[in-house]
Formats: C-alpha cells, sequence, structure tokens
DNA sequence: GCTTTAAAAAGTAACCT
DNA sequence: AGGTTACTTTAAAAAGC
C-alpha cells in the first residue's frame, strides 16, 4: 500500500507540476510570437506526448517547449523561424533545433517541408514591398520549384532571392542588402539563390 | 532487336540503372592494452602529442601513415579515428602501440581492436527528388531550414544515411565495410523503386 | 548532456581583399 | 564581387564532469 502510494507522489505529481511549469512557459512564448490558440494546444499536445515519453528526463523543459512549439508552428503552417522561437525563449536556436528534431524522431511526427511561398509575406511586409513585387515573387518561385532548383536550400533564401528579383524586374527600389535583413540570410545567399534563378528561368 | 525491346522498357525505373560508387572515408577503432598507461611519461618521450587532461582526459596521439589520430586514456584504452578501412585502422593501431613501445612505455600485451564505426560518401546514378523522399521513405527526415541533406534511418544494417538532391550521400553507424555496401544498395534499391530518382543526360 | 577525434556530403555564414 | 575558412548534420568509442 505504501509503495502504491510512493508511486503517485514521486512520479505522478511531479509530472503535473512539469506540465503547469510547461503551460505557463508556453503562454509567456503565445503572447512574444502572437500565435493563435490552436498553435499553442498543438504544442502543449506535443508536449504532453514528449513528457509521456520521457523525453524531459535530463533535458531543459524550456527547450523542450520551445522545441514543441515550433513543431506546432510547422504542422499550421505558421511560419515563425526557429530564429523567432529561439529569441522569444532565450534558448540557443541549435538547441531548438535539436529538441526538435528529437521530437520528430520519438514521437514519429511528420511534418510538411517548409513552403518558400509561406516565407514571401513575411520577408514582403518587413522590407515594405509592394503587392505587385510579391505576385512576381510568387509566379518565380512557382517556375522555380518545378525546376527543382529548390532541394536542399533554406526555404527562406529562396523566397529573399525571388523578392529580390521582382523588385528588379518591377523596379522597386530595394538593395539585396534591404532584403536580407528582412529575410534573416545574407546577401551572399540571396547572390547565390539568384545564379540559380536566373539560370533556370533565363533571366 | 526483339531482345532489347523487351528488356529496356521494363528495366527502367523499376533495376537500378547504375552501380552505386563508394568510397571509406573514416573508420573509428576502439582499442585495449589491458593495462594502465602513464600519459605524462608518454607526452614526455613523444613531443608532438596533445594531452590537457582538464580539458579531455584522452591523449592525442597522430600517425602520418596511416594518417590517424588515436585518443589514449590511462586505462590503456584508445580510440583510432581517420583510418580510410578497417584494415588500416587496425594497422594504425598496432602503429601506435608499437611505437610507444619502442620509446620505452612498458607495454606487455597486444592490443584487443574493434571497429566502432565506418564512415563512407557514395554517389548513385541520379539527381533525388528530395520532398518526395521525405513523404515515402519512413524513419526520415528532410529540414532544408536546418540542413540540406535528408537523413535516414536505415533499420537493417542499422545506419544513419545522408541523403543530398545531387544524388550523393554520406553512410554511418555500419561496423563492416560490407554493411556499408549493403545499406546503399538497399537504399538506392528503394529509390528506384519508389520513383524518387531523376536520371538525366 | 558535455568535453575530443576524423571525414564526407551541400548549404549558409563570417571575415578579408 | 570573390575567396577562405568554418560551422550545420550523422555515428561511435574512450573517462569524467
Amino acid at each position: 500500500r505504501l509503495r502504491t502510494w510512493d508511486s503517485r507522489s514521486q512520479v505522478h505529481e511531479p509530472v503535473d507540476r512539469n506540465f503547469r511549469q510547461a503551460f505557463s512557459e508556453l503562454d509567456r512564448l503565445k503572447d512574444k510570437l502572437a500565435v493563435g490558440d490552436a498553435v499553442i494546444e498543438k504544442a502543449a499536445y506535443v508536449y504532453r506526448k514528449a513528457l509521456e515519453k520521457g523525453l524531459v528526463r535530463g533535458r531543459s523543459i524550456s527547450a523542450l517547449v520551445a522545441a514543441a512549439l515550433y513543431a506546432a508552428c510547422r504542422d499550421t503552417e505558421t511560419p515563425r523561424t526557429l530564429k523567432d522561437i529561439a529569441n522569444a525563449s532565450n534558448i540557443k536556436k541549435k538547441d531548438v533545433a535539436r529538441c526538435y528534431r528529437l521530437l520528430i524522431r520519438e514521437l514519429d511526427l511528420k511534418m510538411p517541408v517548409v513552403d518558400p511561398v509561406k516565407c514571401v509575406a513575411r520577408i514582403a511586409s518587413k522590407a515594405g514591398l509592394s503587392e505587385k513585387t510579391k505576385r512576381k515573387a510568387l509566379e518565380i518561385l512557382k517556375k522555380a520549384e518545378e525546376g527543382k532548383i529548390s532541394a536542399g536550400k533554406d526555404p527562406m533564401g529562396l523566397a529573399a532571392a525571388a523578392l529580390y528579383v521582382a523588385c528588379v524586374m518591377n523596379g522597386e527600389n530595394k538593395t539585396q542588402k534591404d532584403v536580407a535583413e528582412a529575410a534573416g540570410v545574407t546577401e551572399v545567399t540571396i547572390r547565390n539563390r539568384y545564379k540559380g534563378l536566373k539560370t533556370h528561368l533565363k533571366l | 532487336m526483339a531482345s532489347r525491346y523487351i528488356y529496356r522498357p521494363f528495366i527502367k525505373g523499376s533495376v537500378p540503372q547504375t552501380k552505386p560508387i563508394v568510397s571509406i572515408e573514416n573508420v573509428v577503432a576502439s582499442a585495449t592494452v589491458n593495462q594502465t598507461v602513464n600519459l605524462n611519461l608518454i607526452t614526455q618521450i613523444f613531443p608532438d602529442v596533445e594531452y590537457h587532461p582538464d580539458q579531455f582526459p584522452g591523449l592525442v596521439f597522430r600517425l602520418r601513415s596511416p594518417k590517424t589520430a588515436t585518443l589514449i586514456f590511462s586505462s590503456g584504452k584508445m580510440v583510432c579515428t581517420g583510418a580510410k578501412s578497417e584494415k588500416m585502422a587496425i594497422q594504425a593501431v598496432k602503429n601506435v602501440v608499437q611505437k610507444l613501445k619502442k620509446g620505452g612505455i612498458p607495454l606487455e600485451n597486444e592490443p584487443q581492436i574493434e571497429i566502432q564505426n565506418i564512415v563512407a560518401s557514395a554517389s548513385l546514378g541520379g539527381k533525388i527528388h528530395l520532398e518526395l523522399a521525405a513523404r515515402v521513405l519512413p524513419r526520415s527526415m528532410y529540414e532544408p531550414e536546418q540542413f540540406p541533406g535528408l537523413i535516414h534511418r536505415m533499420l537493417d544494417p542499422k545506419t544513419v544515411i545522408l541523403l543530398f538532391a545531387s544524388g550523393k550521400l554520406v553512410c554511418t553507424g555500419a561496423k563492416k565495410e560490407s554493411e556499408v555496401y549493403r545499406a546503399v544498395g538497399n537504399l538506392h534499391t528503394l529509390l528506384e523503386e519508389k520513383n524518387l530518382m531523376i536520371y538525366e543526360g
């Protein structure tokens, strides 16, 4: 009887405390990242699964909460980058990424690949680009994706390059630096993706 | 002409068109001389070794041929990395033990050696549709924002393969060279069967 | 979990001319 | 712009924090 009581107080109760702490952290991140309730609910679901599988033992609760939130964003196609989650949670991007891959592996989660098309709107609004340029970038991305030049490339870099090319075509005065800064990639990456687009689309 | 008509059209897409080219890039072996070793004494006799016990308990003993780096621990256990084949890894450990003996380190036993991991690179005959592969290959992950290759965990032989859009790959986790060839062959066949390879030119 | 070793793949990044 | 170097990912062992 004492044994049964022990197993409840020392195992189940701390699990509840762990989840309460995780959920309050999720609430904090919810405001910082401005994500909806549905995303938070999914993140909480993923975190609970991780807890049940014992993936939290020996690991940082904060890092796993951040990773669960990133997984929820990916699953719902909510455009939040690893950098966004890392900055909001004060956890190294490398650690969030490592925990995210652990969740995918251990919980057998299947995530859709990040779509460059979804990156366009975010970059465009941050850089203050026109609707026409955004449309043109989407056309460019469409052709690029079908031409298989996107495999293995960072979706943000692809979207940034497409937007830069669209700016040039529409005569919108934005430098590579402006677009690179808004996308969180370097000018060198935009240049490299641009080379591929130029060759493939014979621009 | 009849035989050609029968074979070629049906072989396409169902049987590997080319044979993968495999290169063993790194072999990791562990060993033990079954006795303790005085690492400070080795440092005195071999000035080129690296030993920073506050940073890492192992002493780094580099060989120019076979080009390897062997970590030596005071327990007499070692880890040899950098060899290009199982044989070379074994030879490297024996060379290290021989050098220690000639340098005056009292070693009584021959080293017991075990291959722990083999890293290989390979090239399949064509490009890969990674995004599709990520969806149809079990135990695979493709995160282009984090790494350009698709990470696939094969069950038999138990290995991990990093597959790139170019059709080149890295296979790691095997303990025998034969497992590397089997893993690459398995993956090549799987990619062919699921039409995930793109042969051009 | 971290520390150290080696090596490949392809992409991105940082720093210098 | 370009070139270099360096870091991301994978596996595995060693002894100890």
